[in-house]
DNA sequence: ACGCTAAGTGGACTGCCGGTCAGGTTGCCG
DNA sequence: CGGCAACCTGACCGGCAGTCCACTTAGCGT
């Protein structure tokens, strides 16, 4: 962000060694017992430049979730079919999802460092932490994706099921094992699935509110 | 559990106590603030009592959850249709999902305490923290009902995105504002959907190894 | 080249928590 | 009633998130 103030160039070189570190760190040790101050050790940095570029745990881990998301959600806003917008949704959907289950594959680590981050640390009330960039834009996808085929569906809350499941610690375990093809397959099934259905033959049905 | 070592009264009275004591600050507090010293406060017992009974954060929880649960796993395995073993494997499947989502709803916060439990205690590496015994039995209930109907599907990796979507971090919150119907509406359409699906056109198809 | 200033830095410090343990207490059986 | 083992307790330990303020230094204006 080029702002009038400019950044100082020891403050990026900082910033820039902490994330590298974090990366190191999630590599080779289990994300949970990573702490705050290892990262500092690790960067070469005192604890409190951590704690003052990122805010706490769940800002460190989220600035290195963006970045590792950053190229994907490109691809999705101005690439090349099929993941960019020129391509049919249903085509950018399955596409999405193969590619959002690569991003995850590569870093479960941080995924699951994050998805404990979240609820590790606690904000005050009117603060919305759960909700950090890369979830909502995937999930703002995702949701669009189904809802401009299945305007009948709740689109929305699929969208959630689907982001949920692929989180969750069971898959991330299976992921670890070196089954992203398998997971990525039942995915398109899954959905294909959805997509294809008859549209709600019961009376009750519907999108939601 | 009438074994041959019974255990003693009060012993049996502080164990309630602190369950007891636990549910009450899980139904007003944020549960990733309650600490295993303030529930033993609650609960009227020393700190290593806590410890003594459960072990760690997650014993506790999973401890609690198992109780919660106990009355689905029993009209699974023992009662009536549609969620007993005399109904058919499609009416059950959904009669379960709608059971479950009923249960998660109603302990939302416990669900949110364990899942950040799960991660937070690291146990001795050959130890599978992760799997406790409550979601291994709905994965496995879950997994069987799809198998029996859809051999061709990959039901143990559909169960866990199921399952894995409805205890993420999105849906929890979902379920606080209460739109556990809307939950339980989508999920059977998915479901539906997944089960009634052509099976699986393209050729390198089939349930994983 | 040089000094000024504010952004940036470091690490001691606080408060809290998970988990342990040695010693005192108490239910239960004979 | 006496003895034993199960049980309870709370002080204690190691460690961590997050704060704070004195110190350093990059970058700019002159």
């Amino acid at each position: 962000m080029t702002e009038g103030r400019r950044e100082r160039a020891d403050a990026v070189r900082n910033r820039r060694a902490i994330l590298l570190a974090t990366e190191e760190l999630l590599a080779h040790h289990r994300p949970e017992k990573i702490s705050m101050e290892q990262v500092a050790a690790a960067a070469g940095v005192g604890k409190g430049t951590v704690f003052h570029r990122f805010g706490n745990r769940m800002g460190l881990m989220r600035a290195l979730m963006e970045e590792r998301a950053y190229a994907l959600r490109e691809a999705v806003t101005d690439g090349p079919p099929p993941l960019g917008p020129d391509a049919c949704p249903r085509e950018r959907l399955l596409a999405f999802l193969d590619a959002a289950v690569d991003v995850i594959a590569r870093n479960k680590g941080l995924l699951a460092a994050l998805g404990h981050a979240v609820t590790t640390s606690q904000q005050p009330p009117d603060e919305r932490p759960g909700t950090h960039p890369v979830h909502a834009f995937w999930h703002a996808h995702i949701s669009t994706l189904i809802a401009a085929q299945r305007p009948d569906l709740d689109a929305e809350l699929l969208a959630h099921l689907l982001l949920g499941g692929l989180q969750s610690d069971a898959v991330l375990r299976l992921l670890e094992r070196g089954e992203s093809a398998r997971l990525a397959a039942s995915l398109r099934t899954l959905v294909t699935a959805a997509l294809d259905a008859p549209p709600a033959a019961d009376p009750e049905a519907g999108a939601g509110a």
